[in-house]
DNA sequence: CGGCTTTGACCGGCGC
DNA sequence: GCGCCGGTCAAAGCCG
């Protein structure tokens, strides 16, 4: 896997397609770039009401409107925290890529499509909701789904080479 | 030792 | 209503 630098083109544009050149210690070359938004999947997220009690994770606070209770019946037309998503496919031996944030892993899950289980992480910092799930499909041993929650409101730790470039057009494609 | 992984339980949504 | 399915929690243990 090593020394084969891929290049994967940025189609933000129309006309100028521009790309990037993936670093080889990164082990992994990118194949696709998928950017969703999260209507369908809706942000109950942290509930904080576990049964094990005084869990007092982190003091998520919810986008309760003032009619809450009448949006209630309405609900899921707007809101839903339209958090961007983002997905990549890397070509990879390695399910972890080293993209510069420190990830806490918090729950890995089978799925049923696939033999291998999901992974899902968490940004370690106290106001940094951004989430990701890392699984590798069933179909190609070689082939990594890396799918970004959120934005960072942090500046990244550890820069890596290229891998910045390519987090920030990937926050630039979640805005808009 | 501290931070993270592991792992089963739990929970909410959705479909039957 | 029940069970499947995917996402999250949290206790316990691992590892630098």
């Amino acid at each position: 896997m090593e020394s084969c630098p891929i290049l994967f083109p940025t189609h933000h544009s129309s006309s100028s397609t521009s790309f990037v050149q993936y670093p080889s210690h990164l082990q992994s070359n990118l194949i696709n770039i998928v950017t969703t938004y999260g209507s369908g999947s809706g942000n109950k997220d942290d509930q904080s009401k576990v049964s094990g009690d005084h869990g007092s994770v982190v003091d998520h606070k919810p986008i309760s409107d003032t009619s809450d209770i009448a949006q209630k019946k309405g609900k899921k037309q707007e809101k839903k925290m339209r958090r961007p998503r983002l997905a990549f496919q890397t070509r990879s031996r390695v399910d972890i890529l080293d993209d510069g944030y420190r990830w806490r892993k918090y729950g890995q899950k089978a799925v049923k499509n696939n033999k291998f289980p999901r992974s899902y992480y968490r940004c370690t910092h106290q106001d940094c909701n951004v989430k990701k799930q890392v699984q590798r499909l069933s179909k190609d041993e070689n082939i990594v789904v890396t799918t970004y929650e959120g934005t960072h409101t942090h500046p990244i730790e550890k820069p890596n080479d290229s891998f910045e470039d390519i987090l920030n057009r990937m926050q630039i494609y979640a805005n808009f």
